[in-house]
RNA sequence: GCCAGGGUGGCGAAAUUGGCAGACGCGCCAGACUUAGGAUCUGGUGGAGCAAUCCUUAGGGGUUCGAGUCCCCUCCCUGGUACCA
């Protein structure tokens, strides 16, 4: 390819001001008790997500976000701010350990290789951030203090009287590990035999893994679990304080899922009971390892009665029949001699089943009678108990009242087995049966004529007066399964000793990884950190844990630590917490920015972990993101998402090469609203590039000898109305659209202010030095240069630009004297007019009647009605 | 299925409280300067029509003097979710 001749010089300005940037810490955030602290200065703390640093370096999409946040901070910094725009690494990962695996080269070589690259490509942008404060999760700096944070979880529980966590120590109760916020439970977890791990329940889609698309299995084992259920209401609640999307919360309210109804009892007919072994028989440990919500609690095993959770007690008296999720343990109590062999064949058949198999919506409903029965506890009407697999172990109590007048699915099942049907909210107009809305109550002695809500009310007090149910909230959220079979993660600050764990003293910290040969997965489930005899071995009788945690511990906290990254002696410094975590907002980052992939998961965890620190006294705010804004993705030119598969992946270093640093900044926010998703276009940085060309040369001009210099016809002149006007204008325009984030438009504004210019044959400085100003946060090389260039002909008190103060724009500037006003008649444009401003009502009418087009078209009609909005427009109505 | 967000020129997109639809950019057309143009500058560019004029914000209906914007219905796209009782 042959040499283009460059637009303007930016393969050398570029270098020059990122070195000199470098060179003088341009970027670097005083924290207090430093030097240069100015407490009078507001801060304002500008996050991005931190990327995993993968080999295949930075995409296109990467630096879209880091661009937006760059402006606002760049932009916050001339306002006046101390601005903390830090950039890190998420270096704890899968790849790196499967790539170890294929090549033997350790994940830490890989890791580092990998971060030297994405540090090359960020710094090649341009990026503001303070890179003294680079931080990786992987580094044992860093996750000494993950892992003394996942000590503070350990040595906490959850009191119900305060909501809120508390120490360990203040729980009185019997058996403390069985509150404790991280505890191990025996459960169900999602098996990835391919990545020879477990996944967390938000790492598994459509029954495969996230990472790679492997299958997963569902598969009991020895788990570390974090108690997040715990802070489910709070985690809920507090999302109204946060200047988030709706969409990312609602997503994130509809993940925690929150159902407000009753826990109905019902009994089971005595005579129907089978002797058996009674739950008494169970062993306290094996009901302490049932992991919390994951399955009911032990109060709704009872021999004599089952217990239902239900959004809909109102329809009690529908309920014709029950059902039990086919593991229910009081299944094998229940079931009749009669249906032995049947039920035990329906439950082996479900346990064979793969959960995709078994959530499949199309499949027909199954299951089997257990031959017991129970009473319904409004009318004492003796209701068969079934079994059936649409009724899930995982929710609610593992049982359901069947309504199949008012329920879905019910109804299909009640269809398919006979089973009785009774209608007990009055449908609405043209409602069929199996209407599920509301209604008003009917069959229900109790509770008929009262509409849905009320009959809920009535029906709960009745329910709690008579013992036989309560008020209940449920939520779909699961405990947090941490622990992972990896090598490449933070071991555990745990110790097992005769079979029962205990931490680790924080003096002991940080705990390494050991040295591996192989960092193959067992394949039986046990980690590979099982393979190092020597390391687990940590006293006579004590041995280490040997699972890792799972990548997001580190990303949970890592905008804590960017605060005061260095401090060997606190996770973060509690005057640097104070100073950046501080202020009137609810919560603690003013502005995070980055991709929808987290909106669930990432950010539930961080939310989560900064709730219990915040409760341990830790942090001065309970929410960490106040401003969270998410960036689209940006697609091939082919209108696909960017892959190798399709050969569309676009290279920043590449665009920069052709174009430079500006103008790819310029062009990623050029290209239209920053949520937006949106192809990537080289035409378009190619329009983007000529833009930031023309802003070259209105201040520079090439002599004979082809050397760029200063123009001639930049001088120190005053600016004409209706340039000053124009600057004012984009003035406004260019800030309030940054506050925004509406980069697009901004861009657009100074488009318009260049061309104005381009044709002018003297360029007034003042004109000239607020456009770099302006368009200094979007393309901070070339107005540097720019700026030092005209400083040597007029100088200005701000040696560099990077010293300026944001403009305001005058609003005196902006005012017109004059209105061009549209005409309409019967709202169709018909011609214009121009008026004083502000002119009369009456005269605008009057001019708008006399207008000769408008006479015209009115003339043999009546005029009924003359609209005048002021400064804008005139309607004449006529027929 | 349910929830959320979208649908505006050939393309990326603009459009305060309802008030000139298509700013800005790409592409395209024409011109200027040029040995040259894939540089730069100037003008044009939603569609139909010689024109006056008519049509146009996924489609249909409604409210209004006036609707891209508000209300109802339908279609399509994107993301999330999936028997959650």
């Amino acid at each position: 390819m042959s040499e283009r001749r460059k637009p303007y010089p930016f393969d050398q300005i570029e270098p020059k001001w990122q070195t000199d940037w470098d060179e003088r810490s341009a970027f670097r955030a005083p924290n207090p008790g430093d030097p240069d602290f100015d407490p009078n200065r507001p801060k304002f703390y500008i996050l991005d997500m931190f990327p995993y640093p993968s080999g295949a370096g930075l995409h296109v999409g990467h630096p879209e976000g880091y661009t937006a946040t760059d402006i606002v901070a760049r932009y916050k910094r001339m306002r006046g701010f101390t601005v903390l725009h830090p950039m890190g690494w998420d270096a704890f990962g899968l790849p790196a350990e499967q790539y170890a695996i294929k090549t033997g080269q350790h994940p830490a070589i890989t890791t580092r290789e990998n971060i030297a690259k994405f540090k090359t490509q960020l710094k090649r942008i341009g990026f503001s951030y303070d890179w003294s404060r680079e931080i990786s999760t992987a580094e044992p700096d860093y996750f000494r203090w993950t892992q003394w944070i996942f000590l503070q979880i350990y040595n906490s529980w959850f009191n119900p009287e305060t909501n809120c966590a508390e120490p360990i120590s203040t729980y009185t109760g019997d058996d403390p590990n069985s509150v404790r916020l991280a505890y191990v439970a025996e459960v169900p977890v999602n098996w990835c035999p391919e990545l020879g791990t477990v996944l967390a329940n938000e790492e598994v889609i459509d029954g495969k893994s996230e990472v790679g698309g492997f299958p997963v299995v569902r598969r009991p084992m020895r788990q570390w679990m974090l108690r997040i259920t715990a802070y489910a209401q709070r985690l809920i609640g507090e999302l109204d304080g946060l200047d988030w999307p709706e969409g990312i919360k609602l997503l994130q309210r509809n993940w925690i899922g929150q159902s407000e109804g009753a826990v109905v009892r019902f009994a089971v007919t005595p005579g129907d009971v089978v002797a058996g072994e009674g739950v008494a028989g169970r062993s306290v440990d094996e009901r302490l390892l049932s992991a919390g919500d994951c399955v009911p609690s032990y109060n709704s095993v009872s021999a004599h009665s089952i217990e239902v959770f239900t959004t809909r007690p109102d329809t009690l008296y529908g309920a014709t029949y029950m059902v039990l999720a086919p593991e229910h343990p009081l299944v094998d109590q229940l079931t009749s001699e009669a249906q032995r062999e049947a039920v035990a064949a329906y439950r082996e058949q479900i346990a064979s089943k793969s959960d995709l198999e078994r959530t499949d919506l199309a499949k027909e409903k199954t299951g089997v009678a257990t031959g017991a029965f129970a009473v319904n506890p409004a009318n004492g009407e003796r209701v068969p108990i079934w079994i059936a697999d649409y009724v899930l172990m995982g929710y609610g109590t593992g049982a359901i009242m069947a309504v199949p007048a008012h329920d879905e699915r019910d109804l299909e099942f009640a269809r398919k087995f006979g089973l009785p049907i009774r209608e007990v909210v009055q449908p609405a107009e043209g409602e069929a049966i199996g209407f599920t809305g509301d209604g008003v109550a009917i069959n229900s002695p109790l509770l008929n004529g009262l509409p849905t809500a009320e009959a809920k009310q009535k029906i709960i007090s009745w329910l709690e007066e008579n013992g036989r149910g309560t008020r209940n909230i449920r939520f779909k959220l699961r405990d947090w399964l941490f622990s992972r079979q990896r090598y490449w993660g933070e071991p555990f600050p745990i110790v097992w000793r005769d079979g029962k764990h205990e931490a680790l003293g924080e003096s002991e910290l940080p705990i390494t990884p050991p040295a591996l040969e192989d960092f193959k997965p067992t394949g039986t489930g046990e980690p590979p950190l099982a393979k190092a005899w020597d390391w687990i071995r940590y006293s006579e009788n004590a041995t280490r844990e040997t699972n890792t945690m799972p990548q997001w511990a580190g990303s949970c906290w890592y905008y804590l630590r960017f605060c005061d990254p260095r401090n060997a002696e606190r996770f973060v410094g509690i005057e640097a917490e104070r100073h950046w975590m501080g202020g009137s907002q609810p919560a603690a980052v003013d502005l995070y920015v980055g991709g929808t992939e987290h909106a669930v998961l990432h950010l539930l965890y961080a939310r989560f972990w900064h709730k219990v620190l915040f409760d341990l006294g830790h942090l001065s705010k309970p929410e960490p993101f106040q401003r969270l804004v998410n960036q689209g993705m940006i697609l091939g030119e082919d209108g696909r998402k960017m892959s190798k598969r399709w050969g569309n992946v676009v290279d920043p270093l590449d665009v920069i090469a052709e174009y430079g640093a500006d103008s790819f900044r310029c062009y990623e926010m050029f290209m239209g609203p920053l949520e937006q998703m949106k192809p990537w276009s080289m035409k378009g940085v190619e329009g983007v590039s000529r833009f930031l060309a023309r802003v070259w040369r209105l201040v520079m001009e090439e002599n004979q000898a082809g050397d760029w210099v200063l123009s001639g016809a930049v001088q120190d002149v005053a600016l004409e109305k209706r340039q000053r006007k124009l600057m004012h204008a984009s003035i406004k325009k260019v800030t309030e659209d940054i506050e925004a984030l509406a980069f697009n438009t901004a861009i657009s504004q100074m488009m318009v202010y260049v061309n104005e210019f381009t044709n002018a044959p003297v360029k007034p400085v003042a004109a000239l030095r607020m456009l770099l100003v302006l368009l200094n946060p979007f393309a901070p090389h070339l107005t540097s240069e720019l700026w030092a260039t005209l400083n040597g002909q007029f100088p200005d008190a701000a040696r560099d630009i990077t010293d300026c103060a944001w403009p305001m724009h005058d609003p005196a500037y902006l005012v017109e004297d004059e209105a061009e006003m549209v005409l309409q008649v019967n709202g169709k444009v018909r011609d214009k007019m121009t008026m004083p401003i502000d002119a009369p009502q009456a005269e605008v009418e009057v001019a708008a009647l006399t207008n000769p087009k408008v006479q015209e078209l009115i003339a043999g009609k009546t005029v009924r009605k003359v609209v005048v909005v002021q400064n804008k427009l005139v309607n004449v109505v006529a027929n």
